[in-house]
RNA sequence: GCCGACAUAGCUCAGCCGGUAGAGCAGCGCUUUCGUAAAGCGCAGGUCGUCGGUUCAAGUCCGACUGUCGGCUCCA
């Protein structure tokens, strides 16, 4: 699980690999940048510099400090250095003469790397002067290299290990077409736009603060409000697919975890533990143990099964503090957690209905693109994974045959499973284009065996449950991050905390503007009065602002006939309509979730 | 935790080469009673993240710490 990147990362440096075309220009990219650093920064030593999603990198060790404000610097020399319309020439070396190379040139890290090949010749690039050992391919003329940016500078440790030195790495992003490279670079600047810290701040949606604890999240009222809407509808979902809800504590003695296996396996992530009474507890980290020790609770019957046990647990997971953003890493969170026990016939049936109910979710969230993969077992390290050959093909088949029934693509992962089973990830792909895990449904063969359950059979012998650990938004905290992003703040009605704001003319109305609201509370529907003494393009400026969904605008003419001025937000006026046909309509948005 | 940057009013930010703080918005008050993205005037609001150092004098220079941000690592 590891070492995947570790291994694909260095064998980009010396084996025979195709790239595409972009993949190409992004890597030439990379040894652009490093030709500029070296000529800017004499004594620096390479690592690697691969392509990335939509760009380069190259982690380098520079004697010197830089910043974000020298990136101009290097970008200036990276284009002069491109208009000389260098060759990019590549000519190979025998593993000794490369190691001389590296000594002679004091680059340790390739010298690091052509250790780690095994035999044959190792090949190198050179243009403006530059030499580096590289597998390519380039592109052949520096000149090609036009449409790039370098974005971000950090640090980042060699061979992604933090026991060993750490580099600079400096990204850039690169397109084949200047329209493309726009188009990117707005998306950032639209995310920047979108980000939900920002938008947490000024919609009053949430707080996260050293005071009250990094990590650790206040839901303010309208992020409050927001929760209750999503966990409402979710608890909606799963009452009619059968599912069980349960609440289960915080903490629980660390003789759970003990057994559990949490101790010895999710050490790092849990706290230190807190002593009552004499005895240890600890803060729980997942909900599983809870679960089954609901489901252990008294001799299961075959008929009973499946039982589907789900709540929203909030665990609590260390992560260091440099790890901590936003609500998409916190310390203390809500999974909506569900533990699925059932018999091996009824297996396939249940994973269906997890991604049948996962993908309510992100049509009713807005999300109509995921990806989803299949992690399952190295069958040729089948040691590693705990289980007989029998269940593994069992449940990988299965998995898979269910994502088939269902025409749901995928990849499969080969070697991803956990130890203890195969699982299904979802990754959706938001508004503007970028991926993010919510769904995972994982078998667990080892939980069943540690807490040893079973299940009286048929056969009136006692059998071993599967299993079925899966959370379909993954965290409250995070999801909601996720959803501020994708609607930019903009909630659809049923979400939104406030759905119309009404918007007295003047003081005059603000009688008839009470009226309108409680009318509007009166039909189950959310609506604000503004109060304030000021003009109506100021309140109408707020109003959107604030992003509330609805403006209603009462003056003369509404009080008169009991209408209201409807204001679409983003959209504008749509013209009067009574007090009841506006309920309708929004009530009616709300109800089919409209976005 | 590591690398780098940053930390000034509730928010967004000015404050050059050191001479004991400034704007806009928000808030409050008064005037205004207004027709679809900002009416006018006034008031109040900060021991400039914390601690230490240099200096006659420190938001301003130096150091440490804490936190935030971009990454690394990890991951819901």
């Amino acid at each position: 699980m590891c070492d995947h990147t570790e291994n694909d990362e260095f064998a980009g440096e010396y084996a025979p690999r195709e790239l595409s075309p972009v993949e190409t220009l992004r890597h030439s990219f990379a040894h652009l940048l490093a030709s500029a650093v070296a000529d800017l920064y004499p004594g620096t030593k390479f690592g690697t510099g691969p392509h990335v999603e939509h760009g380069f990198y190259y982690d380098m060790q520079i004697p010197v400090p830089v910043s974000i404000d020298d990136l101009p610097k290097i970008e200036e020399k990276m284009r002069e250095i491109a208009k000389g319309n260098h060759k990019f020439e590549r000519f190979m070396l025998e593993r000794e003469d490369a190691l001389k190379w590296a000594a002679e040139a004091g680059q340790g890290f390739k010298a690091e790397i052509i250790e780690g090949i095994p035999h044959g010749k190792i090949s190198f690039y050179k243009h403006a002067g530059f030499t580096d050992m590289c597998a390519g391919p380039h592109v052949n003329y520096s000149s090609k290299l036009k449409h790039f940016k370098l974005t971000a500078i950090s640090g980042a440790y060699w061979r992604a290990n933090d026991q060993n030195p750490q580099m600079t790495r400096i990204y850039g992003v690169a397109f084949e077409q200047k329209e493309e490279l726009e188009g990117h670079l707005k998306m950032l600047e639209e995310a920047a736009k979108r980000d939900h810290r920002k938008l947490g701040k000024e919609l009053e949606l949430f707080q996260i603060t050293q005071e009250y604890g990094g990590g650790l999240v206040l839901w303010m009222p309208n992020g409050a409000f927001i929760r209750k809407t999503i966990e409402d509808f979710w608890r909606d979902e799963h009452l009619r697919r059968g599912y069980n809800f349960l609440f289960t504590p915080h903490v629980a003695p660390a003789t759970l975890w003990d057994r559990s296996g949490h101790n010895q396996n999710y050490r790092d992530s849990m706290y230190s533990p807190m002593e009552v009474e004499g005895q240890m507890y600890q803060l729980k980290p997942m909900n599983c143990p809870f679960h089954i020790g609901v489901f252990n609770h008294r001799q299961r019957s075959y008929r009973e099964l499946p039982l589907r046990y789900a709540e929203l647990g909030t665990v609590y997971r260390f992560e260091r503090s440099g790890a901590l953003h936003g609500l998409m890493r916190v310390r203390g969170f809500t999974q909506d957690d569900a533990h699925i026990f059932c018999t091996r016939e009824t297996l396939e049936a249940e994973i269906a209905g997890c991604l049948d109910i996962a993908q309510t979710m992100y049509q009713t969230f807005g999300f109509p693109d995921y990806k989803v993969e299949l992690s399952v077992r190295d069958a040729k390290n089948s040691k590693n994974f705990l289980g007989s050959d029998e269940i593994w093909e069992l449940a990988e088949s299965t998995l898979a045959k269910v994502l088939e029934s269902r025409n749901i693509p995928y990849t499969r992962v080969e070697g991803e499973a956990a130890f203890y089973g195969p699982k299904i990830d979802v990754k959706v792909i938001d508004a503007i284009g970028r991926v993010w895990q919510l769904t995972t449904v994982q078998l667990d063969f080892n939980l069943p065996e540690r807490f040893d359950l079973g299940y009286i059979g048929a056969d009136n012998a006692e059998h071993r449950p599967i299993m079925v650990h899966r959370a379909l938004l993954g965290s409250l905290e995070r999801f909601f991050g996720i959803l501020i992003e994708h609607y930019a703040g903009d909630f659809p009605v049923w979400l939104a905390p406030v759905q119309a704001k009404v918007l007295p003319l003047s003081e005059k109305f603000l009688d008839y503007g009470r009226d309108v609201v409680q009318s509007l509370r009166n039909a189950g529907l959310r609506a604000e009065l503004d109060v304030s003494d000021e003009k109506l393009g100021y309140k109408v400026r707020r109003a959107e602002m604030e992003k509330v969904p609805y403006a209603l605008v009462v003056g003369g003419r509404e009080a008169e006939t009991r209408t209201v001025g409807v204001r679409k937000r983003k959209d504008g006026d749509l013209g009067s309509m009574s007090i009841e046909a506006f309920a309708e309509r929004l009530a009616d948005e709300a109800k089919n979730k409209v976005r």
